[in-house]
DNA sequence: GATAATTTTATGGCTTGCCTTATTATCATA
DNA sequence: TATGATAATAAGGCAAGCCATAAAATTATC
């Protein structure tokens, strides 16, 4: 009705929002922080975003997508991915980097092409990070999982999805087999928000509070 | 060696020489019109690729791509051409859309997924139009044709490409089936660089002077 | 309720890439 | 060689997005 085009920075901060999901609470610091730039660079963007009707911007209280900004955003983040199953799938990139890949296709490609895209593909529903595909509309539903570094010692659980997007930290994943579909047991926690100690397919370390934290499974019935 | 990203900008600018070709030198003007800026921002850019040494521009004699741009813009074309492949044979794209959907991916892709790509493809040694997709390091050898305006009445011709961009002119093209690989008759050419009189698939048309300077073909022996 | 920490705004500045208007330089041609 | 067309440049401006620095507003905490 309003905008033809977003920009390619506006995109950004509106998946990043999206992406945070409604766990999490937005505010322009985290914005910031995952979109590496200063808060008042931030802070500006969220301004324009609210004049635009994307956003709405409580001083002190938070950022909320409204429905055009939900639907925007459900858009952004269907043609990211479907170019990540793409990539992964069709053309062997490497799971790591599928994201940031995909990331740079996603604000170049025309509706038309990301519907044949997904007719291609055969309307997938989740992206090889295990999040769900928007549909058309973009609408789409949470995945149902619970963050890893909330689940109870010694539990069992099947790998549902990984949000994080950061290559370095996909990279990490990835060398561990921390990835969607693989069986995890929780072995221990250590006290005062300290690492867990995972095992999986036979191999137990170490990962970090903030990790587990962009990691969603399901707890499996215990033998 | 200097320069790690290009921008958007830069790499049109580059593109829209390497796909002008030898044929007609590039000036500034013609650069202008190609990309729908004006002069004045034409110039602009041009001096910054020179100062680059992307381009050589000698005022008032032309422009020219250095080895360095003439790589960069290889490249560039690579890119689009292979996702016009992609677009045309996989995604079932309008073949008169092909090129500017395309053109919108080429500036998003990571060398890795170009390559990955070109893989997929089967790596393909023309695009949808008829032109050549350069090697990884951006050279390529032009199309072994003559142009559709050039060629003598009578003959008859195999169409070999399009070198036409705009998406109104391929959408023009595409209605009256002058596509690659048809055969081409040419009936009539009106003085005062007046239109040909074309056959195609046995239907006649009128094609402009302009258009057929963008068609590429290769006189078949007459039978 | 005062103080500290966090958030938000206000200023001013930078770069890219575009614009308009106006002037100067060169070329081509009568 | 003068002249009109074409090409190049100069000058000033605009919008998007980023930056740093600094002041104000609010929240949270002691």
């Amino acid at each position: 009705m309003s905008d033809k085009h977003m920009s390619r920075s506006a995109e950004m901060y509106l998946k990043a929002m999206a992406e945070m999901g409604p766990r999490q609470a937005a505010t322009v610091s985290r914005l910031a922080e995952r979109l590496s730039v200063t808060q008042v660079s931030a802070n500006e963007m969220v301004r324009r975003l609210d004049e635009q009707g994307l956003v709405t911007h409580k001083p002190y209280k938070g950022i909320s997508l409204t429905l055009k900004g939900r639907q925007a955003a459900g858009n952004v983040l269907r043609r990211q991915r479907l170019w990540e199953c793409f990539l992964y799938d069709h053309l062997h990139i490497e799971w790591a980097h599928v994201y940031e890949f995909a990331c740079l296709l996603e604000h170049a490609t025309a509706p038309e092409v990301t519907e044949a895209l997904a007719e291609f593909l055969g309307n997938p529903t989740t992206c090889p990070r295990g999040n769900p595909i928007p549909a058309t509309d973009g609408t789409f539903s949470p995945v149902d999982g619970i963050p890893l570094s909330s689940a109870a010692v010694g539990v069992r659980a099947r790998l549902l999805a990984v949000t994080a997007t950061d290559t370095e930290v996909l990279k990490y994943l990835q060398d561990r087999h921390l990835l969607p579909g693989r069986e995890v047991i929780l072995r221990e926690s250590a006290p005062m928000q300290g690492p867990l100690t995972l095992e999986v397919e036979g191999r137990e370390f170490a990962l970090g509070m903030n990790m587990a934290e962009m990691i969603l499974i399901q707890p499996l019935a215990s033998h």
